[in-house]
DNA sequence: ACGATCCATGAAAACCTTTACATCGGTCGA
DNA sequence: TCGACCGATGTAAAGGTTTTCATGGATCGT
């Protein structure tokens, strides 16, 4: 019962009374075939409600218009808005889009790949920061497919990357503080592994330089972008009493954890301190106060991506290496002018 | 430069010195060739790096091992978390899974039907609470796939349904508030329309009279689950007169509404007002206070109608015609007892 | 010792396309 | 008028599997 036999090219032919290879052309390329013959096919295919079948095509054509997308985290709500980028810009131009949940788990991106050596995939989007397990290094012999990553990029390596420019973005987000009339701003989130962490950092640094205003080491604190980092930084900050008037978090997960830490420490805010996060996940708007933050251009990376990695699979040669999108400045409450002490 | 040519059964064969059948069956039906066969074989897969191109496997087979997830917003929080469930069950049985997102737009659900009438998806999971348009309906011929419904049910249609036990859910929320001690409990979400909602205020209507308190019509208001039919039936309540201890909101969407509203009015909650959502999306623990509620068991969700789907496309007979798994009440800051006036 | 049975294997068909090459009638140019 | 070319179509191969049926040798029971 499980499929009624569908009509094939063979039946269209024989009902427009022509040959397959015709039938083919008809669909493939019409300018190849006579108008009268065009249309006769035309109302056989309506007739029998014939479609080419996927797999006979692809076997011959050796390609699935395909695109496997590897991720950590399907559930990361970064993932989900990159995600319908890739899949719009992909059906727009005939592409399917397969998931592949690795859970950092080496052997289950190793396992992912047979999407691609079994020819069920030409092409990859990671969003894992490195390149799949068990490719390159294992097997030797099979080749990576072409790969576009976002999210993270491939550290040595030539994956192109599509992102946020986070130097760009952080300087606009400390100018934003700055304008505000803060001069005391703290960065929470130094890292020396992180690189997404130390562009930020830089950009923050460049704001503050062209704004006259030397770096304070002492309002430089660390973090892994954890909510609880940001947590632990402020108390530290207490502890130590030395106090910025703003603090510009390397992400909007960081700045939750300083608003909790200063709301139960019952500050108003943003009166007594700003914050300002980067990313605007989705909660940032429904904390209190709501977070002023950098907001990620989520849709566009991936349509940016997707379009960078099936000009390649067309053979169109790389255009960039890397393609950097702007961070939009979204103004919320948490960001207010300093109070004068 | 694509693929340098991939190795083929062929090739196994000859290194092997046998026949392809041979290899074909050494790999899907081991204990039909010799054991010494078997090992010759495998050594022969070894060093070629072969791997069954997934196309031929499927054109013959007449199944492709893919399964097409229709929604109308991938980017919806409450559709990630299913997602991993799914794509877990299905990688877990060698399923790959493929997203379409539709945007409720009626050409596109249509379009991505060419994935299952060109043989690319074995079996549909439904998003969208109704059957694809352009299928049934439309050419008439093609028949619909194995589907199993999720998130929403499909309504005048006899596909499966995988989601939470609303009533029951609901009735558990309603007693937990009945537990603290309320007594005047509103509603938030009646509505004609929506099956959900309908049974969520049945289970809150249960709860009531299990615990002897007769319902009030006043404190019964219409919602269609956005935040901001929240917010409005809130302020209605307070023009009007007639206040609950607390509000008992239909999911956490209404709840952050009603939230809102009485954070505006600066009420003090819980101490004033209790607040229970339904749902437990994302920022339900970040939003202040922090929202009781029940919690939707998203990765099972995805687990168990994923499971149904497959076991439906291996031949058994349909199990159940509805699954549906328990809430779980997730206590934060929400809810409190209600002071006495 | 011989027919029946069984096990391991091989040959070939079928799955459905796309496309290189061949064919055929007609048109054009000289 | 004839050869060259052209445009439309057909023939057949190739793409890589799975699976039915056939084959041949070994084993078993009597």
């Amino acid at each position: 019962m499980q499929h009624q036999k569908l009509a094939t090219i063979e039946d269209v032919a024989a009902i427009a009374g022509v040959s397959i290879a015709t039938v083919s052309r008809a669909i493939n390329e019409p300018t190849k075939v006579a108008d009268e013959t065009r249309r006769r096919v035309s109302e056989a295919i309506a007739r029998t409600g014939y479609t080419t079948n996927a797999m006979a095509r692809s076997l011959r054509m050796r390609r699935s218009k395909m695109i496997l997308i590897l991720a950590p985290d399907v559930g990361d709500p970064n993932f989900s808005n990159i995600l319908v980028g890739l899949e719009t810009e992909a059906s727009k131009r005939g592409y399917g889009v397969l998931i592949g949940n690795t859970q950092n788990d080496a052997a289950r991106e190793t396992d992912y790949l047979r999407f691609i050596s079994s020819n069920q995939a030409d092409g990859l989007i990671l969003f894992t920061g490195h390149l799949p397990y068990g490719f390159g290094s294992d097997g030797g012999e099979s080749r990576l497919p072409p790969m576009v990553a976002v999210n993270e990029p491939v550290s040595d390596s030539d994956v192109p990357f599509v992102g946020v420019d986070n130097f760009e973005g952080a300087r606009i987000a400390a100018e934003h503080l700055i304008s505000q009339g803060h001069r005391r701003i703290a960065f929470i989130g130094h890292s020396r592994s992180r690189a997404v962490n130390q562009l930020r950092e830089q950009g923050y640094r460049a704001a503050l330089q062209g704004a006259g205003i030397v770096v304070d080491p002492r309002l430089i604190l660390d973090g892994d972008g954890t909510t609880e980092s940001g947590r632990q930084a402020t108390e530290h900050m207490f502890v130590r009493d030395v106090l910025p008037t703003a603090f510009f978090c390397v992400n909007d997960a960081t700045a939750l954890g300083v608003i909790i830490s200063l709301n139960a420490r019952r500050y108003d805010l943003p009166r007594e301190f700003s914050v300002m996060g980067f990313d605007d996940i989705s909660f940032a708007s429904f904390v209190s106060p709501s977070l002023t933050t950098m907001k990620q251009p989520r849709l566009k990376i991936g349509e940016e991506a997707m379009d960078l990695l099936l000009a390649r699979l067309e053979g169109e040669p790389l255009r960039r290496k890397e393609v950097l999108l702007r961070a939009e400045l979204i103004v919320r409450n948490s960001v207010g002018r300093p109070r004068r002490d």
